[in-house]
DNA sequence: GCTCTTTTAGGCAAAATTTAGGAAATTTCG
DNA sequence: CGAAATTTCCTAAATTTTGCCTAAAAGAGC
């Protein structure tokens, strides 16, 4: 899942982003307000978690610009013990729900499951993918093609991801690996290539032409059937 | 997007090109600090992307000497963990904005947006493009003909996206060919000219005159209707 | 040890570019 | 005015270059 944190403080942040990678989440942090209302709006973050205290924009006006740009992803807010009349705006203004600092790492993974799981219902966040006969559940991380389940490694399973949950859009080789593998990463590797061709190898069964177009020259595409 | 990327080391700044290219800009990439206050004050490009630390003529010199020769082109500084100190510096001397290295793409291209919408009043950028029949979706890069899909290749999109986002403009051989091929290139080819008549041929199904109209002595123009 | 990840390298296919001959428009000049 | 000369443009085919795929080896982490 890629997960925006938004929090000035560096050990706080620190930590969050460890946390979640270890929960299989690709985290991008930022603690600028105006450069999280940004990242927010434009890059498509299936979750974001926001402190409310920061510098640049407060948490609360970026919840509130985010959801009048129509912008649904589930916003789980981080607010000091003594700020909790901001709690109560902030859920009017479309936050998904709030955590106390400060927290232990459980608590919030649990509420992160119930927003991303309850996004659902406004279909920006689906738990489970599917493109033709495959299959992708998010929420434990299991594939299947007709049916039958999947063996994919932690990498596959990242760039199915992407691809699934955003089927048609076409991904040079450099967005998936920034989105995958991170951008501090040799320029001239073909990990991208090599993996698109592991999952081909499984996901595509006895298609005649694969589920994952490559566009020569562009990148790749994860075709609607 | 004509984009200078001003940075000395080898992997980052090949997959800063590599990026930019596959988003649709024409990269021009130096690594020498001084070189770069020459490129920035001659050539006219649209973005600099900047680096601080570099052989040759420091970031936030050649930020300063630009500055002071009315040069205006957006500048994003990249900038060490360590070396925020500067960015402040950098910010006074009139860059438009910066970015910590390491970064996610989508966070670099958001602050380019930022920076370069700014200033452009009523540029927005469409997302499917459509000229007479023929349509073009920029997000999965798929061109269509009276709803059948063309197979076009990298080059082919790029043109056809270039006359297509600016219908009835008239381009100049050289001002495509900069935009799509980039500046370093032989002055008498003739790429240009076999380009519009492949295209040409797979998009004009059975019209009576092109599309793609050619300006004797001039250069190309794509008719509204 | 194992599995997963990443690099390497060579072959292959497709795209990009150049070349060159000829067509079309424009100009020159008898 | 009309034909030849000139310029510009078009296009098929040849050539060069690049991008992609794969197997296999090397590296990392458990």
């Amino acid at each position: 899942m890629r997960t925006l944190v938004v929090e000035d403080d560096d050990r706080i942040a620190d930590f969050l982003v460890r946390a979640l990678k270890s929960e299989g989440h690709t985290a991008v942090r930022t603690g600028d307000g105006r450069e999280a209302f940004e990242l927010g709006q434009k890059a498509d973050f299936e979750l974001i978690i926001l402190d409310l205290m920061l510098p640049g924009m407060h948490g609360l006006e970026i919840c509130q610009e985010l959801r009048m740009r129509r912008v649904q992803t589930p916003i789980v807010m981080l607010t000091a013990m003594d700020t909790l009349d901001d709690v109560v705006t902030g859920l009017k203004m479309g936050a998904d729900d709030y955590i106390k600092k400060p927290f232990v790492i459980d608590e919030l993974l649990v509420r992160i499951d119930a927003v991303t799981r309850r996004g659902r219902v406004n279909e920006r966040h689906r738990d489970v993918l599917a493109v033709d006969d495959v299959e992708l559940d998010r929420r434990s991380m299991r594939a299947s093609l007709a049916g039958e389940p999947l063996d994919l490694t932690a990498k596959e399973l990242a760039v199915l991801e992407l691809l699934m949950a955003n089927p048609g859009r076409l991904f040079s080789r450099e967005r998936i690996l920034s989105n995958v593998w991170g951008m501090d990463i040799d320029p001239l590797t073909n990990v991208v290539d090599v993996y698109v061709g592991k999952l081909r190898k499984k996901i595509d069964g006895d298609r005649d032409n694969s589920l994952i177009e490559t566009v020569r020259g562009l990148g790749y595409r994860m075709n609607l059937s």
